[in-house]
RNA sequence: AGGCGGUUAGCUCAGUUGGUUAGAGCGCUUGGUCGACAUCCAAGAGGUCAGCAGUUCGAGUCUGCUACUGCCUACCA
């Protein structure tokens, strides 16, 4: 029953006449998979390691173009790797992405009308496990349509057992170095989930406002210079209900005076100080700014210059303002009596409001924050303290999940220090930025570099954890003082408060961690990294794999994700997690708009390969909007841009795709059309194999061992030796290529060989020959055919896996390639020795003077249905051996080969030394006009070479070579020049 | 506000240390289809390389400025 491990082609040699993706694709990638051949290469005799780290996609994610890109490139790389002999893995997993996944089943959830919270946190982990192992497997599946080769073997999940291990590990390591910390701070609150995020998890976006201004009065109804209030701007008034104080810039000559003083905040029952503090930009607004430090960075900055504010909360975690009759210790924060220095001293300030008088006014508790927010604003204008309100444009922080308005709240949350010196004196930011300086890791394209040095220039410390439910939990535990024991496990834990001398009940920390924290530990976790030196040497795959060679990825993670991979892993392991990074852009649709749902342009990377319909792909786009409004307008859209739905392109056309539009440093507008060129590549291809089989099936295809045949059993022709000559150089231009990540370049050198050089030449030269040649010329030219062919196919194997593997069990074993599967052979490597120039200078010869005879056919205007003949003078002994080939590639009734042209009103086209007459009736108008015409241009170029050799400068400065090649072009443009003259002369 | 890109044919894009007549695919025009391929073949039209200035014997390529455009980061209440 393991029908898999023979190659399923046993059947019919005969090749269908065009190339069918689904029928070659669905049967190769079971038949690699169930070899092994993806399988880690482990042999420690071989020095060159390949690694690559799949970027694990959310586990219950679905494949998108970015994935379908980014994991081309990856493929790519691995296979060509792989071919080249290295011991390679490609590190497969998925990600459990918390925040991402834990919406998603609250969705379900709330659909059946259940909250998270009615079935508490362990019913409700047990549904998101369910949901994982229900849709767990949808990426890594449509993966294998895309015939990616990873080690599915190693395949890892971010929370299984050996990575959980993993993450509590390095916690208890860095928390026991004080490099994670707990502490209430202001962060980002998304009050949808409540929970807190990061920095990264926060998008600012530009949004149509207001900016209130508002009288605060002063307190003792009139400054020195008689003023009344100060003025306020705001664009979030509902936060006064939290404000402090107001501050102005200490040398401003207008509210100079006024510091010290108190003013009443309005619709509130307090007062509050008018401090001074340079952060204030007097050019900016009124120049005063109110002060409200738990609920803005900025705020909450000023308050740690001015430690005697007090500091309080105003909003409850959902986002509503708090209400006065909860109790002490619940969501209302006052903890400022605690925080101020000396027991609560105030200075000269006296008159500060007690913790237990700030009073919200009734009207506005327990609002939501917005609906307060039109309630203060309509008590302040009726009050008269409203002075204006002015349309504004801000940015405003919203969830990069939610899209809620995020609100700086003021929570206790762990934290990674990002800045602090570890016993080495480096700060894990500063070990992060060493490497890369060093160049110890290289981007590619290297300008990233400025990116990730400017981020982590400018980083804070990352908070760490999420009240969340599904993720790594915290490895934390309490005591009932509140005490904290961070521990691999609870008995740990228990142990560390004994000797602690504490015996009582441990309560273990809710939060769960930021799922980039376990992401930043790819590196190594998934490779079975035990944080212990003898395990960890005797882990083969841990030390030829760690660090890895390349890590392939958008730009849009290199915070997320590639700059934490290097603090952490550099920091726990000691060993930079990989040693390039290439930067790739984003795939756009054919307007260079962002594919997202919303807009309704997404396309799926597997509806490229199997094709869809019309009416699929819009049911498809225009089902779980958000806004079911925009449906129509999809729908529309949709149509006009693919009429006919999408063709079934197939894997390799797609992948092709991807990789020749890969050119760094730029999106990709993807368009469907370079998919309809590449499958029409698949297509030449595959008919160009035809062709070979054709001609070689059943034949002595010239295999032997030459040594063991007679003389003369093979005579290779100049063409012959020509497109093996090109073949070399192909092959060294793939390989630079893929050194240097240039996929593109790869992809065009391939298709240019296949198409330009072996099928437009090299397939026309070998019909003359197998047709014309001696037997020794025939047998030379069918194994050229097949060799080449080969070769070709290893060469595109990693770009396009499955029409080259289905090619090559047909023709590996005829080329004498006799292995179970194109994936274990060799790739191609270029041999200098087989680099011809003569015969490269023949050909090139040959195409030029095939080239004259078509252009003057196209310009006389003779059908390519008739055939005309030929006279040609110069070297009679190399006309005749281009005859023969002229012949049948211009088209050509026959060459007659003469020493001098007869004198005849026909047309003539010089080529080197070949004057080539086409024997047709000539429209003396037309070739007058051709022949002026190329005599313009060549005294053109004349007249601007000449330019260049009268000019001493040039003469005197440029390079010996490039005077030389100037002087020889006016030579040589001369001549021609006159033996147009003279052809121009003949005619009447 | 800072940083990084982009601007080359109607469209999508190549163009490597400056050096022959700036290329490809698609589209367009014309003409074909004997035995690999109409998912094809042949010929052709189409470009002031965004603009200006500079460096240089020589600039699509290097420098500066301008315009338009995209993105990233940080933001002033």
């Amino acid at each position: 029953m393991n029908t898999a491990n023979t190659p399923p082609q046993e059947q019919a040699r005969e090749l269908a006449k065009s190339f069918d993706p689904k029928t070659i694709e669905s049967h190769w990638y079971q038949f690699w998979e169930s070899n092994g051949y993806y399988a880690a290469g482990l042999n420690p005799e071989i020095k060159d390691n390949f690694c690559i780290l799949l970027p694990p996609p959310n586990v219950t994610g679905t494949l998108h173009m970015g994935h379908g890109f980014n994991q081309t490139l990856m493929d790519a790389l691995t296979r060509y790797h792989r071919m080249r002999g290295d011991n390679t893995l490609w590190q497969p997993g998925t990600d459990h992405a918390g925040i991402a996944t834990q919406i998603v089943v609250e969705r379900q959830l709330d659909a059946q009308g259940v909250s998270r919270h009615d079935l508490g946190r362990g019913k409700f982990l047990e549904k998101v496990w369910e949901w994982k192992e229900y849709s767990g497997g949808t990426i890594t599946k449509q993966m294998r349509r895309l015939g990616t080769s990873p080690d599915w073997s190693r395949e890892r999940f971010t929370m299984d057992e050996g990575l959980n291990k993993t993450v509590t590990e390095t916690f208890v390591r860095l928390y026991n170095e004080g490099l994670i910390y707990r502490g209430k701070r202001l962060v980002n609150w998304d009050v949808k989930l409540g929970t807190a995020v990061s920095d990264l998890e926060v998008v600012q976006e530009e949004e149509d406002g207001f900016m209130w201004h508002i009288n605060y009065p002063l307190a003792s109804g009139q400054g020195i210079n008689g003023e009344l209030h100060l003025t306020v701007a705001t664009t979030r008034p509902e936060t006064m209900l939290g404000d402090v104080a107001v501050m102005v810039h200490p040398e401003d000559e207008r509210y100079k005076h006024l510091i010290g003083q108190n003013v009443k905040l309005p619709l509130c029952d307090r007062e509050i100080p008018i401090i001074a503090d340079d952060y204030v930009d007097k050019e900016f607004g009124t120049g005063v700014v109110k002060v409200t430090p738990a609920h803005d960075f900025n705020d909450y900055a000023v308050r740690q210059r001015h430690p005697y504010l007090p500091i309080f909360n105003i909003l409850k975690l959902d986002g509503t303002i708090i209400d006065n009759n909860m109790p002490a210790g619940g969501e209302r924060v006052f903890d400022f009596i605690a925080d101020r220095p000396e027991g609560g001293k105030v200075g000269s300030l006296g008159n500060q409001p007690n913790a237990v008088d700030i009073r919200i006014p009734e009207a506005y508790q327990g609002k939501d924050r917005f609906d307060a927010r039109k309630l203060i604003v309509i008590d302040l204008e009726v009050n008269g303290y409203l002075v204006k309100a002015e349309k504004y444009k801000l940015k405003v922080p919203r969830g990069d999940r939610t899209g809620v308005i995020i609100e700086p709240m003021l929570t206790d949350q762990w934290f990674v220090a990002m800045s602090k010196a570890d016993e080495t004196g480096k700060s894990i930011t500063q070990k992060a930025l060493d490497v890369v300086a060093s160049g110890e890791i290289k981007f590619y394209p290297e300008n990233w570099v400025n990116t990730y040095n400017q981020w982590l220039n400018n980083i804070q410390d990352w908070c760490i954890s999420r009240q969340l439910w599904w993720g790594h939990q915290i490895p934390a535990w309490y005591n009932d003082s509140g005490k904290i024991y961070v521990a691999h496990d609870e008995a740990e834990a228990k142990a560390l408060a004994a000797s602690d001398g504490y015996t009582g009940n441990l309560k273990r920390d809710n939060d769960v961690l930021d799922t980039w924290y376990s992401s930043a530990l790819w590196p190594f976790s998934t490779l079975d990294w035990m944080g212990d030196k003898v395990k960890d040497d005797a882990n083969i795959a841990l030390q030829q794999y760690l660090p890895s060679s390349v890590l392939v990825t958008g730009f849009d993670i290199i915070f997320f994700w590639v700059a934490r991979m290097v603090m952490m892993t550099k920091h726990i392991t000691g060993k930079i997690p990989f040693k390039h990074v290439y930067v790739h852009g984003l795939i756009r649709d054919a307007e260079g708009q962002k594919m997202s749902k919303s807009k309704g342009n997404v396309l799926d990377p597997i509806d490229l390969i199997d094709g869809i319909s019309l009416e699929d792909l819009i049911k498809k786009r225009t089902t779980g909007l958000m806004n079911p409004k925009q449906a129509e307008q999809i729908e529309k859209r949709t149509r006009k841009e693919f009429p006919e739905g999408i063709a079934a392109y197939g894997t390799d056309a797609l992948r092709f795709t991807f990789a020749a539009l890969a050119s760094p440093g730029r999106d990709i507008k993807f368009d469907l059309q370079r998919c309809d060129g590449y499958r029409n590549f698949c297509n030449k291809l595959w008919n160009a194999t035809r062709f070979v089989l054709m001609n070689t099936e059943g034949q002595d295809n010239g295999l032997e061992e030459c040594s063991t045949q007679p003389d003369g059993y093979l005579s290779f022709s100049q063409a012959d030796r020509w497109i093996v000559s090109q073949l070399q150089r192909t092959e060294a231009e793939v390989e630079k290529a893929f050194i240097d990540y240039r996929f593109d370049l790869a992809a065009k050198a391939i298709y240019e060989f296949v198409w330009d050089q072996y099928c437009d030449w090299y397939l026309e030269l070998a019909k003359v020959q197998v047709q014309q040649g001696t037997d020794a010329e025939k047998r030379a030219t069918r194994r050229t055919l097949l060799r080449v062919l080969e070769t070709i196919l290893r060469l595109a194997h990693p770009i396009m896996p499955f029409i080259t593997e289905e090619i090559w069990q047909t023709i590996g074993p005829m080329s004498g390639r006799n292995g179970p599967s194109i994936m274990l052979e060799k790739y191609p490597q270029s041999q200098p020795g087989k680099i011809d120039e003569a015969a490269e200078s023949w050909v090139a010869l040959l195409k030029q003077a095939v080239d004259a005879c078509r252009s003057l056919r196209g310009e006389m205007s003779i059908s390519p249905a008739t055939r005309v003949p030929l006279i040609a003078s110069g070297d009679a002994t190399q006309l005749a051996l281009y005859a023969p080939y002229l012949k049948a590639l211009a088209k050509l009734e026959d060459v007659t080969i003469v020493a001098e042209l007869p004198e005849a009103d026909a047309p003539v086209m010089l080529v080197n030394d070949f004057k080539l007459m086409l024997k047709v009736e000539i429209d003396v108008a037309a070739e007058k006009e051709r022949l002026s015409k190329e005599i313009a241009r060549l005294a053109g170029e004349i007249a601007k070479a000449n330019g260049k050799l009268t000019n001493e400068s040039f003469v005197a400065r440029a390079p010996a070579t490039v005077v030389e090649q100037e002087k020889a072009r006016v030579a040589e443009f001369g001549t021609r020049v006159e033996k147009l003259n003279a052809q121009l002369a003949k005619l009447k």
